[in-house]
RNA sequence: GCGAAAUUGGUGAAGUGGUUAACACGCCGGAUUGUGGCUCCGGUAUGCGUGGGUUCGAUUCCCACAUUUCGCC
């Protein structure tokens, strides 16, 4: 079955909400976080260690398993769940942010877009439909259209010539999806624009998707713009429909975007900060590599009680990082995704206590204050 | 004891009779947003073993000394 959003409140200064999502695999309220795991798995972590983290749904690519091991030998395993052994739910990228990241404007067509196997040298043409035939395949809870994901900056006429295809890349995926287990969600596309927000959400919700995301943030835009791309979106989608909004995961911008009513969010941050040695604390981001951790004998924070702060010191994970034992990474993994979904718990109370502001004032004072 | 070679930042080292002594690692900072994981960007020797000499000018040429390595007795 198709996953089902209900809205349970809506907090009463703000435009932030308290779902609930069903899903296969269990209930998760919103807001969420949503941790990454590219290649079928969160790096440096196990499936036990994320339960650990209290992790809902996680997510998973759709370019990176296409190419290695290929979506048959998933589905010969049985599935995305049963190949990577996690019980919980799974949202599965389409590719269209490696249209942003790996692809050239050029490659671009209305057919799909042309890639190069990094690992062979193979030109690859990945189409909506392929996409999607993929992620059936992956048997994933939560697949996504593909789009194409626009870069910052831009001119308004490619931003509108772009979301105008990936509406049509939208129609033609929907025409081919075929998964009864399975979830497909929208994307929003239209960069600053409002009146191209509103026109892609409009289309899009002509369709009748299983939920709706908002794209093309997180590219390198100013922070209130990206706040401003959110509202422009949630503004003109339905309020019983889940917003993901795609790639955001700085705690502000968390926060930011909540109160402007995104339920759910997925970003690397936590896991490749992790491996490059910094850890978030309520005080701010620190990192671990910094000289004065050296004999830093406490944990990364007093208040945490993820199992890398019970048990281990900075000293310690500083050790770790600087030898490059992944044993630090795994760590660090463990205590920012707990972070991060940490964070989700908070802003969920701060709307059931309709206190979302005063939270996020109190937030800003301790994250931007002295370290 | 005799002979030879060498001596440049924390490390491995390049280099030149004349502006800021290359590069790499390390170290010290910073970045990182639907992940092409182990990346990117800065900073890091007022100094070239010590002392003298030649020269307008020496890390570079000469002498002595020290230290190290190798060879011979």
């Amino acid at each position: 079955m198709a996953i089902e959003y209900t809205l349970l409140k809506k907090e009463k200064h703000t435009s932030a909400r308290l779902g609930k999502i069903k899903t296969n695999y269990g209930t998760y309220e919103t807001p969420m976080f949503m941790p990454v795991g590219t290649q079928a798995t969160v790096k440096t972590l196990s499936p036990e260690e994320l339960k650990m983290c209290d992790a809902g749904i996680i997510l998973a690519n759709t370019y990176h398993l296409w190419l290695r091991p290929g979506e048959d030998v998933i589905d010969h395993a049985g599935g995305l769940h049963k190949f990577m052994n996690w019980d919980g739910p799974i949202l599965t990228d389409s590719g269209g942010f490696q249209v942003f990241s790996l692809a050239k404007p050029k490659d671009i067509t209305e057919e799909g877009v042309k890639f190069k196997n990094q690992y062979n040298g193979d030109s690859l043409l990945l189409t909506p439909e392929k996409s999607i035939e993929i992620q059936n395949k992956l048997d994933s809870d939560i697949a996504m259209s593909f789009d194409e994901c626009v870069g910052f900056p831009h001119t308004r006429k490619y931003v509108e010539d772009s979301m105008e295809r990936t509406l049509r890349w939208a129609k033609r995926g929907k025409a081919v999806f075929n998964n009864p287990r399975q979830s497909l969600f929208g994307i929003v596309q239209g960069g600053e624009y409002e009146d191209l927000r509103k026109k892609c959400a409009e289309e899009l919700i002509k369709m009748d998707f299983d939920g709706y995301s908002i794209g093309g943030t997180a590219v390198g835009e100013p922070k209130e713009m990206q706040y401003q791309m959110v509202e422009y979106s949630c503004k003109y989608l339905p309020e019983d429909k889940v917003r993901y909004l795609m790639g955001v995961g700085d705690p502000i911008d968390i926060i930011e975007n909540v109160i402007r009513g995104i339920d759910i969010f997925d970003c690397v941050s936590p896991t490749r900060l992790a491996r490059h040695g910094h850890a978030l604390t309520k005080y701010g981001k620190i990192n671990l590599k910094n000289a004065k951790y050296k004999e830093d004998f406490t944990p990364i924070s007093d208040e945490c009680d993820c199992y890398a702060c019970k048990n281990y010191t900075k000293s310690y994970i500083k050790h770790l990082i600087n030898a490059e034992e992944t044993f630090g990474a795994r760590l660090l993994s463990i205590h920012n995704i707990n972070y991060l979904i940490n964070l989700t718990k908070e802003l969920r109370e701060a709307i059931k206590n309709d206190n979302i502001l005063e939270y996020r004032e109190e937030f800003i004072r301790n994250y931007y204050g002295k370290k």
